[in-house]
DNA sequence: CCCCCAATTATTTTT
DNA sequence: TAATTGGGGG
């Protein structure tokens, strides 16, 4: 059954991977070749030919693509797909060990741990193992578990090599059996314990083979060990597999990515019909020949070539700017322009290797008056005040989880400190009970005394009050109650400054969050039942606390307002934007210096680069600095070897126009830059806002008998400046440039 | 418990 | 540079 409205707005390759015929399919979607579209019109192919939403499994890596794709899919069909399972692996492996916590040798209870509570978990397991602690840091030891899990590892399935590795398989030995203990499951943990237990229990396996008959995976060069390992066991060998994604924008290999897995599936899943999707309708002609020429510079690549039918459109443009006040200057005039242009500031996006760089871009957004919104760093869940609240809310329903209990025994501050902490966590360890026991049995038994006893009796009766009054609320009245007892407000409300207020309101966020929160249908007990909403409001919160976890809440407060976007590479990938500006295009920042070594990695940075390039939808600035003070160290820097990797003449360098040789800056000038202190005293601004002018800091010129050099600095005025030049074969020079007669050498 | 000072150390990030 | 962490003293 073909439907010619579902197909009649593909193209020849988007239709064929869209009815492509029963079996496992591989999708090369190139960027902006309409990939989530091809995703999307497949889902709704299944269910024209005749597949029940209930026989497909959608999966993706973000919550954001989860929630477009779905969003779109019910646009596109004009109806809810309760019963499609799509999510996240991690959504849906958590999906699943709710359903059959009990086969996965779990507590019914179990809760996420995510990033920040596992690395607390490792800290305490380090200590209490005795290692020390300086060698063998949580963070460390954290990635260790973690890689090992990726790859689907348990410690009996290592070996390790030396004492080092020995101590690292300890620590895993002990974590596991900590979260256990504490019936916590971290992100890993969720695929390795959803695979293992299809593994273990085939008559389950079965039961999902015999549903999910239709696979669909996003991303899916972004797959690690488990993850690939999991939907093959899934799949076994009736399940129809659709695989789409781009080797060339793999970008995730430090966390366990691996790009093999495309070829593999070819090779594991065969026969596979292999579709490439590579007409793009993002970007001009010269954006996407920039993008292909860089990526051609990566071996081993599946191969694929991006083309357009629009024009060539504007050349790239390329900003050598003088340090990165002077780049980030650079880039809040041209947003403005854009802006003033009729432009909006929403079409404009700035890209980054690292986070770090976002502080001088936002200076210079903030003082041209742009409005801008910064993506990434802390989010909204990840926030210290607002995992406390939801500690307290944890510890409310759940009094035994140590997690909890830990991270507010004695937040706000009230008098349980930590030896008092550390004699309570002893007294729990050796009779293997929670904190939350050895607390209540201690007290019985009169164990501690004097302050500490009372401080540690009010707290007690603190929690068992709120597990009381709580109690049937709803899980909006239940975090508004557990604000106001836990006093966290008052707490940080006396907190000095912007800070303390910003938490303030945070935690007022976190209660419009409760409000707001759906929870997710519950599954059925028989097992080919209709999912229901939960029915106590403790399931209702139980529900919001794994959501939590899950989720960090980056959707949280999304403002849609008109902003330039601010972020980092990595959290570009996906999104499109008209105007694009690549700031730090310098060696050592990007590709950044502790991946440029090995081939492998550089490979990856490269590919980031092209994930960069390809946002770009109609203009692409490409922009390095010359000097670049990084780490309270200034140096001087080269521009980077992907902008030589694009062919001359797809590019057109900016010369600001009057740039001439202007006496060192004014301390109006330094002023209005946020100033210069210590460091290389060279001036911000010397070069600009004047005719003709053939100098610029860092350029290369050529003097009759010296040769050829770079221009360090200048000082003085027009034809009597003096000029100060450090040849290549000569040495350092003090020349007046008058008299100089240089020429500049490109 | 809190404050201050010295020391340390700087990717990328989702779940 | 700047942000965080650990130690020492009040």
């Amino acid at each position: 059954m073909n439907s010619p409205n579902l197909l009649a707005s593909l193209n020849d390759a988007q239709r064929a991977a869209v009815s492509a015929p029963p079996g496992n399919s591989l999708v090369l979607a190139g960027a902006g070749s309409g990939k989530t579209r091809v995703l999307v019109h497949r889902i709704a192919y299944l269910l024209e030919a005749g597949a029940s939403p209930y026989d497909i499994m959608a999966v993706t890596f973000t919550n954001k693509a989860a929630r477009e794709m779905r969003s779109r899919i019910e646009t596109l069909l004009g109806l809810p797909l309760n019963l499609l399972w799509m999510g996240t692996f991690h959504g849906i492996a958590h999906r699943l060990l709710r359903i059959h916590w009990e086969q996965a040798r779990l507590p019914q209870n179990f809760q996420i741990l995510d990033g920040d509570d596992q690395l607390r978990m490792v800290r305490r397991v380090i200590r209490s193992l005795n290692v020390d602690e300086q060698r063998f840091t949580p963070r460390q030891a954290t990635s260790f578990i973690n890689a090992a899990k990726d790859e689907g590892k348990r410690p009996k399935h290592l070996d390790p090599v030396g004492p080092v590795d020995k101590t690292f398989r300890d620590l895993y030995v002990g974590y596991e059996a900590a979260c256990q203990q504490a019936g916590a499951v971290d992100f890993a943990e969720l695929l390795l314990r959803s695979h293992e237990l299809w593994l273990e229990r085939a008559d389950i396996l079965a039961h999902y083979r015999n549903r999910f008959r239709h696979l669909l995976v996003d991303e899916f060069q972004d797959t690690n060990g488990v993850q690939y390992a999991w939907l093959k066991l899934l799949a076994g060998s009736t399940g129809q597999m659709m695989a789409v994604g781009d080797d060339d924008q793999s970008i995730y290999g430090w966390r366990g990515a691996k790009i093999e897995n495309i070829l593999r599936f070819e090779k594991d899943f065969a026969p596979v019909v292999v579709y490439r999707l590579e007409q793009n309708y993002r970007s001009t002609g010269n954006i996407l020949q920039a993008a292909n020429a860089v990526i051609e510079h990566n071996a081993g690549r599946l191969g694929k070539e991006l083309w357009t039918e629009t024009g060539a459109g504007d050349p790239l443009l390329i900003y050598a700017a003088y340090n990165e006040l002077d780049e980030a200057r650079f880039i809040a005039d041209r947003a403005h322009d854009w802006i003033e242009r009729g432009g909006s500031a929403s079409e404009v996006a700035v890209l980054y290797r690292s986070n770090a760089q976002s502080r001088v871009l936002e200076e210079a957004f903030l003082r041209r008056n742009i409005p801008y919104r910064i993506y990434g760093g802390m989010r909204f869940f990840e926030r210290a005040e607002i995992r406390d609240a939801l500690a307290y809310l944890r510890l409310a329903i759940q009094p035994g989880s140590d997690a909890a209990f830990e991270r507010v025994v004695n937040t706000p501050p009230r008098g349980i400190g930590d030896k008092t902490i550390e004699r309570l966590r002893e007294f729990a360890r050796a009779q293997s009970i929670t904190m939350w026991e050895a607390l209540n049995s201690a007290l019985l038994t009169g164990a501690f005394t004097g302050r500490s006893a009372t401080a540690l009796a009010n707290f007690a009766q603190h929690v068992a009050l709120l597990t009381q009054v709580i109690d049937g609320m709803s899980l909006q009245d239940a975090m508004q109650t557990v604000l106001e007892h836990s006093r966290l407000e008052a707490h940080h409300g006396k907190e000095a400054g912007e800070r303390g207020i910003a938490k303030v309101e945070n935690l007022r966020e976190l209660v419009t969050a409760a409000r707001q929160f759906t929870p997710e249908l519950r599954f059925p007990i028989a097992p080919d039942g209709a999912e229901q909403p939960p029915q106590s409001p403790r399931e209702v919160i139980e529900d919001f606390l794994a959501h939590a976890a899950l989720e960090a809440g980056e959707g949280q407060a999304e403002s849609h307002a008109a902003c330039v976007q601010l972020m980092t590479l990595h959290s570009a990938k996906g999104l499109e934007f008209p105007l694009v500006f690549l700031a730090g295009m310098d060696e050592g920042v990007f590709p950044h210096r502790m991946s440029d070594l090995e081939p492998n990695r550089l490979e990856e940075e490269r590919r980031l680069c092209y994930v960069g390039i390809t946002r770009a939808m109609r203009q692409l600035y490409l922009c390095h600095a010359e000097v670049r003070r990084l780490n309270g160290i200034e140096q001087r820097s080269m521009p980077s070897r992907f902008i030589r990797e694009i062919p001359k003449e797809l590019i057109s360098e900016i010369r600001l126009r009057g740039a001439v040789v202007r006496p060192a800056a004014t301390r109006q000038d330094q002023r209005s830059f946020g100033g210069q202190r210590g460091g290389a005293q060279i001036p911000s601004r010397m070069f600009r806002d004047e005719e003709d002018a053939p100098l610029r800091i860092g350029q290369r010129v050529r003097h009759a008998s010296f040769g050829e050099g770079v221009v360090l600095g200048c000082e003085g005025h027009g034809e009597r400046a003096h000029v100060h030049i450090n040849f290549e074969t000569a040495g350092e020079k003090r020349l007046i440039l008058g008299m100089a007669r240089l020429e500049s050498v490109e």
